[in-house]
RNA sequence: GGCGCGAUAGCAAAGCGGUUAUGCCGCGGCCUGCAAAGCCGUUUAGGCCGGUUCGACUCCGGCUCGCGCCUCCA
């Protein structure tokens, strides 16, 4: 039985959907006007986890996840590239795309854009007037006023008089309540613009408000009411709260059952932001680590939790993760069945089923990696395996993983062995993408480890340890590690 | 100022009113030519002050500190 925090109870809940066997769910995406950020990341393998489960769980799903193309940060941006909007926000739907490929994110089955919607919102603007809860202002602007919703702050537990608008921020003197927040936004120059019937003094013409995006995509995919909405800590207010504003003041029912926020990433404990400046994008990241490896940095806390970013917890998780891969290493495992009856199969259900306690859930995972070292069970190693596939990992050859590493600079000059420069390639921690991806530029090719240990196994066999102990010492410089097993010598990168 | 969240061992991070979380690191042992990996064992916990209880890291109250939202933000 699934139990979800519902941040709009601030409790856990069972979770029963709304249709039998469909959950359908709603995350808000991405504003495409840069490269995506460890943030980003966390959103994403969150609620990719989240709708793994809900499938492994034997519902269908239907995820919707939206990108927002149209708004201040991407018309200024725009500007100072010189580039045109639609130029600028398909670079960065590329580029997400691609990062979220490499993070083995599994495509949310819709992913609805803003300018793809207009007059869904012109719609529902014009519907919100009609009722009341909507006004056109002076200067051509249509505010939601949220004074005419008595549900407002529900879901923040923010309540309309202690919010305390303007006091960091100049009030709009168009409003009539400090708190409203705008629909439509009456075009201004060298802005693109869409007709609408609101009038004022541009005529109607203007571009709609963020809030009214998500109100209008996921009515328009999900319906007026469905399971979940997801998305980051920080849309909870106002976004999320004046999502259920539109809605539900427009349809007359409840928006979603069920609200799920992820935590921040944090830097140094603190949020990382745009605005803050302290972030770092998840390509950049990835010139570093290994995409499982962030993955499963992510994954191994719970998703409410704050997550803390730097170096040495993606080394940490590194670290954590090869014990894993360690573990599968030459198990041929079995086809994809899980026993759920499985001791360490139940205990992982029923952790992911404690509002996918992810955290504890890995926990089981590396009992079960001492299973397999123990008794080199093959079928530990396959549950093992196929219960990292629930979650998005585990899935590539361990020794892919394993000899995949990151980097290695020092070194190089001293060695005196051939250590040809090339891209060695490792594919990205998603076995359904068939791409795969440079980690980098390492100083000694496969081939040549491979001589290199053919040259070391002569010295050993010749007694000549002193040697091979020199060739040994001398790829661990570089990064190598040789392990010597009855089966011959294996190697991994650190 | 309003509202909310958190404080667990060297680091990271869960569960739980009484039983080994888990991973990394450290230490000892086994294994190994020596290592590495692995296995076994092991040192470090529960911000502070009270209360409830036979018993609290776990429940309640207070305090301190940190963080978040109240402005665009995943």
């Amino acid at each position: 039985m699934l139990k979800i925090y519902n941040s709009l109870s601030r409790d856990k809940q069972t979770f029963t959907p709304i249709e039998p066997n469909n959950v359908r769910m709603y995350v808000c995406g991405m504003t495409v006007y840069d490269f995506c950020h460890l943030g980003h990341a966390r959103v994403m393998v969150v609620f990719d986890m989240v709708s793994r489960w809900f499938r492994a769980s034997g519902y269908g799903v239907t995820y919707v996840r939206n990108i927002t193309d149209i708004d201040d940060k991407i018309i200024k941006r725009a500007n100072e590239n010189a580039e045109s909007i639609g130029d600028l926000t398909q670079r960065f739907i590329d580029a997400m795309d691609e990062d979220s490929a490499r993070l083995g994110i599994i495509r949310p089955d819709i992913e609805p854009r803003a300018t793809q919607h207009i007059d869904g919102m012109i719609s529902m603007i014009s519907a919100l007037i009609e009722k009341g809860h909507a006004y056109i202002a002076a200067n051509g602007d249509v505010f939601y006023s949220v004074r005419s919703f008595a549900g407002y702050g529900k879901l923040s537990g923010k309540s309309l008089d202690d919010l305390r608008a303007g006091e960091r921020v100049d009030v709009d003197t168009n409003k009539k309540d400090a708190m409203d927040f705008v629909l439509w936004k009456s075009v201004k120059p060298n802005e693109p613009n869409w007709d609408s019937p609101f009038g004022g003094p541009n005529a109607g013409k203007g571009r709609p408000g963020w809030h009214i995006e998500c109100s209008v995509m996921s009515a328009h995919h999900l319906g007026a009411h469905f399971d979940i909405h997801g998305g980051g800590q920080d849309l909870q207010f106002p976004h999320h709260e004046n999502e259920i504003a539109q809605s539900e003041a427009t349809h007359n029912c409840q928006m979603a059952n069920t609200w799920m926020h992820n935590g921040f990433v944090r830097v140094d404990e603190e949020k990382m932001s745009k605005s803050l400046g302290n972030f770092f994008t998840i390509r950049t990241v990835l010139e570093k680590y290994d995409a499982e490896v962030v993955r499963f940095f992510i994954l191994r806390a719970h998703y409410r939790s704050p997550l803390n970013y730097s170096d040495v917890h993606l080394d940490d998780a590194k670290a954590s993760l090869t014990r894993l891969y360690t573990a599968l290493r030459r198990h041929e495992v079995s086809a994809n069945i899980i026993d759920w009856k499985h001791s360490h199969a139940a205990r992982f259900r029923e952790a992911m089923d404690d509002d996918f306690n992810t955290s504890e859930a890995m926990a089981v995972l590396f009992d079960l990696a001492n299973e397999v070292n123990k008794t080199q069970s093959i079928e530990a190693a396959s549950l093992l395996k196929n219960l990292g596939a629930v979650v998005g990992l585990l899935q590539r050859d361990a020794n892919e993983f394993l000899q995949g590493g990151v980097v290695i600079n020092a070194g190089v000059g001293q060695l005196n062995l051939e250590g040809l420069p090339a891209k060695i390639t490792g594919a990205g921690a998603s076995s359904q993408t068939q791409s795969t991806y440079a980690v980098g530029e390492f100083t000694h090719t496969n081939k040549s480890i491979e001589l290199t240990i053919e040259q070391r196994l002569v010295a050993k066999k010749a007694k000549n340890f002193a040697e091979a102990d020199a060739i040994r010492k001398q790829l661990a410089e570089a990064g190598i590690i040789l392990e010597d097993t009855p089966q011959g010598t294996t190697w991994r990168r650190v």
